[in-house]
DNA sequence: CTTGATTGTACAATGTACAGGTACAAGGAA
DNA sequence: TTCCTTGTACCTGTACATTGTACAATCAAG
């Protein structure tokens, strides 16, 4: 079992390929998946996420383009020596940015802002460990 | 100058249209505009941010749905009074998961967890105010 | 009151993206 | 060699974003 933290959230509002890129990118990044390690083969990974297989061999193909994985027929997914993405340099206020929207539409729905803030504080929190 | 802040972010995987309607929700909720407050014709912003006036249309139309604008022919977009509705009960929840997603997001795009933990408290902290 | 310009609306056409179906190609294993 | 495994190619259907075009409403000028 190789890929136990990986489900596909169809209540998303997100393409289901985007979302394996983003987790298993996420695991690249991590560390918790590491360079020479192997990957179920497309076929494998789209059963047990219940899509179809040309779904995952996008999301594979998509991070093989980034230059996470090696491709090849027969032989399987591996993971390619490679060091984290540089961040884009206005990475922060792209984020402030996504996230003053994110607050305007919670705040526009009626939520509370102190119930915001704590959610936000939390998240937070939960970056730390 | 109505909206100096607008601009539409092509690199962004999100429909312009859906742009448009968070950065004036952002402003609607900031009250940096305000009821009786006039917005440009669909063709003038249009022009602006270099899409088609449809395009405007929808977004003045999703807004207007939500009850924050009055359209009407000729008579141009006008900001309504609108107070907040009720939160649903389980806004907490879907705050905190939406949050897990972005902060995911992120973090797979290599931006570092510090930042995305400094800009998550910073929002919370611009609520408090 | 008529005329014309302004402004939002309706609707079809087009392009694009995603997911799935099917057939194929490569290449290691028996 | 032969066969099975595994990724690839290509096509189709569907949904949706964007645009082009025509239209309807309504205000102002005369």
């Amino acid at each position: 079992m190789p890929l136990p933290h990986l489900r596909i959230d169809p209540t998303r509002h997100q393409p289901a390929y985007r979302q394996i890129v983003d987790a298993l990118r996420l695991m690249l990044v991590s560390g918790a998946l590491r360079a020479g390690d192997r990957l179920p083969p497309v076929r494998d990974l789209a059963l047990d996420l219940r899509v179809h297989f040309n779904t995952v061999a996008a999301a594979y193909r998509a991070l093989a383009a980034e230059g996470w994985l090696d491709l090849r027929r027969r032989r399987g997914v591996l993971v390619r020596p490679r060091k984290a993405p540089e961040a884009p340099p206005d990475a922060s206020e792209r984020v402030a940015r996504r996230l003053r929207e994110l607050v305007a539409e919670w705040r526009a729905a009626g939520i509370p802002p102190g119930m915001i803030a704590r959610e936000l504080r939390a998240a937070a929190e939960g970056l730390k460990r």
